[in-house]
This record gives C-alpha cells, structure tokens and sequence, in this order.
DNA sequence: ATATACTGACTGAATATTCAATCAACTCCC
DNA sequence: GGGAGTTGATTGAATATTCAGTCAGTATAT
C-alpha cells in the first residue's frame, strides 16, 4: 500500500511529469548517481525535451528542490481550532510516522539527498536554512499559544522549536539510513517522556 | 586552528595515505562529485596504483567508509571512573561539539555524505546499521549505571540512548546542511532542560 | 504559417578501468 | 657473495563507457 505521494500522482502538465520523474529516478539511483539519462527514463516524453523546459541539469535540480519544500511545507499541519497540546501532539505524531513504511518513505529519502548535497552547494543551503526557519517559527508560534494557554510550562519558545527540528532532521536521518527500525520506536517514547516532563504542566 | 583530524595526519603506510586522499578529495568535492581522478589527486602516488590496491572504486569506498567508522566508534570517551552523569554530560557536550568550528567540521561532513549513500546502498545501511548499534549499547550501558548508581530516574537505558542517537544524527545533520548556528545552541539548551527534568534524581 | 512541444541522433569532455612496462626489494640456489 | 628468478609497488598511456548538452528537424495546435 506504499504507494507514490498524491502530490506526484497523475500530474497534469508537463511540468509536474518531470518533478514525478526526478522524484522516481532519485529514488532509484539516489543523488549521486543521479543522470539526465535517467531522468528521462522515467519520464514519459524524451530526455531532450528536459532541455527545452531547463537550462541545465543545476536549473532543474534546483527546481525540483523548491518543488520538494514547497510540499513539505504544506504538509505542516494547520493550527485550526484545538488546543496547543494536541497540535503539538500532532506535529510529534507527524515527525515520527516522516517516512514511515505507510507514508511515503521515498519522499523523506528524496529530501535526504538532496539535503545532504548542501554540505557543499551554497545554494542547497540557503534553501534549506529558509525552510527550517519557517517550520520552528510554526513549531515556536505553537508553544508560545500553549504557554498562554497555560497548558505548557514557561519555557523558551524559539529553543523548544530547535530541539524539535533536531529531533525532526535525525528522526529523518535515522529512518532512511538505517535499518533498525527499533531506534525511532524507542526513541520516541522518551521523546514524549522529556517533553511531558519539561513542557507540560502538572494538572 | 581548524587542523586535519590527527588519525589521518602524516600517515605512514600506503592504505592510510589513500583513506586520507580520499578524506580529502570527498570534503573537498563532496560524494556525487567524487571520482578516482580527484582521489588520485590529493595522493602522492599516482591514481593508477589505487587499482592496485583496490578492485574498483566502490570497493575503495567501501574500506574508506569501514576506515571512518572505526575512527568513530575510537572517539567514544572511555567510562573511566567518573560518575554516570558525569559521563553523560561529556557525551552530550561531545555531540553538540561534533562538527563544531573548533573540532574537524570536514569530518562530520565527511561522515554524512557516506551515511546517506545508505540510502540507496545496502552495505553502506549495514555499516551504519551496525556502528549505530555500537554506540547506543554504550549509552544505554552508561543510564544502567546511572539508574544503579542511583544519580538517574528509572528510565529505559534502550530508549533514552535512541533519544541520544536521534539527537546525535540530527545534531550532524543539522550542522552541516544549514546555516544556521543559533539552532544547536538553543536545541541544545532545551535538551539538557528535558533531560535534567525526566533523568537527573531531584537532590 | 507560425510558434511551441517534442524527438533521435550526435558530440566532446569526463570517468572508471585496464594494460604494458619499470623498478626496487627479496628469495633461493651455487 | 652473487646471479637468477620472483614478487609487489608504481607509472603513463590507452580503452571503453557514460554523461551533459546540442541540433536539425518533425509533429501539433492555434
């Protein structure tokens, strides 16, 4: 039932046809061994035609790289009318089941490898610098929400949020990278034993 | 001051000085730009004699990774005779330094760009799979004696050492994929706030 | 008929790998 | 002790393959 993001499903114009089979051929051959040739393998219509919709192969790689965040960032689960706890209790449940077998795992793989290119390619960076930044400025909102709740205890809004991306980018590390599939599990169970202990108030 | 990781400095025999041609090669070009000719650059020898030594260029790379983690696993500090939290606090302050200007950067990247390789790559997911296992037997080991010494609460050691190893890929993750600085030092903070709440006995 | 989408054949550069040939050291026999 | 054979280290040049990118031309839709 592992099936492909509904976002890539049957896409419409040509332009998500060519995102689909980025997704797919990095996927299958990962960053590195990542070619035009087999972007176009994947893709219904010729390889040349890549050309005449992109520059280069940095053109379109940068493309699908805003491509991925954007989706990511709209996965961000929508504050709406509950209370701070259970938003937050979400944004766990979400950060744990990133990838998980039911959800996608190719997706959470796919944005590994294109995160890890930004070790060395500037652009990359910058690019993830600014997505990170909007997701703990979600995480910090929610916090400070559940502070004047009076659900959570007084901690640091902005610090909560950055152990929470920490937690988020090395439960996303950890999954794809590894295959003991006990560590998240286990991980996460003291997780949610530190936070309860530190974040929420006694009732 | 940022100076070569002493294990590769100066190394005497032919294999160390192809594991740090190829440390360099890889912090200096990064994995998917990576290639036998950029080894043979950084090596005094010339790029023929790797063959030599080696069947082809994955299996190169596959000593190499082999080399990294052995050099890893090294750099876990000793038990020793401290106190359990003593020690936890030297593995905390070891992680949130891992990577940090002042202690091999090129390291930490070094190792990352290997660990998402297993990604796609079955012996790269065994190789980490298995080195993960190492270290978090040590922590686990050290909250046993934590738990015994009777400095730490009744937690699970498996559990909060996945906690640990969570934090630690992260915290690499983090560091060398963003630009931004604040967010290990804040992450950071809270942590220890989570930790000392649900780990630490209160006196 | 014009522009836009699209194709398959092609190219030069880069890449991994191989090869034929030195060279230095070591062994073994007399 | 010294020559003859063996072995491993080393090299520069050669080979086969892969890759990003181009181009001349065909289809298609307006």
């Amino acid at each position: 039932m592992t099936q492909l993001p509904s976002f890539l499903d049957e896409p419409d114009d040509t332009r998500g046809a060519i995102m689909k089979a980025t997704y797919d051929a990095l996927c299958k051959h990962g960053y590195s061994d990542l070619t035009i040739q087999r972007i176009g393998n994947e893709f219904p219509k010729s390889k040349s035609l890549l050309y005449h919709h992109y520059d280069s192969k940095d053109d379109l790689l940068l493309d699908f790289l805003e491509f991925m965040l954007a989706e990511l960032e709209g996965q961000m689960p929508a504050y709406r009318d509950r209370s701070a706890d259970e938003h937050i209790a979400d944004i766990i449940d979400r950060t744990f089941a990133f990838g998980s077998t039911e959800n996608n795992p190719h997706f959470t793989q796919a944005l590994l490898e294109l995160r890890t290119q930004a070790a060395h390619d500037e652009a990359y960076r910058e690019y993830f610098t600014r997505s990170d930044r909007f997701v703990r400025k979600h995480v910090a909102h929610t916090i400070q929400s559940g502070i004047e709740q009076g659900v959570f205890q007084e901690v640091d809004p902005q610090e909560t949020a950055a152990l929470f991306q920490i937690v988020f980018v090395g439960t996303m590390t950890q999954r794809v990278t590894s295959d003991d599939d006990d560590v998240l599990r286990a991980g996460r169970a003291m997780f949610d034993q530190c936070l309860r202990a530190r974040l929420l108030r006694p009732e």
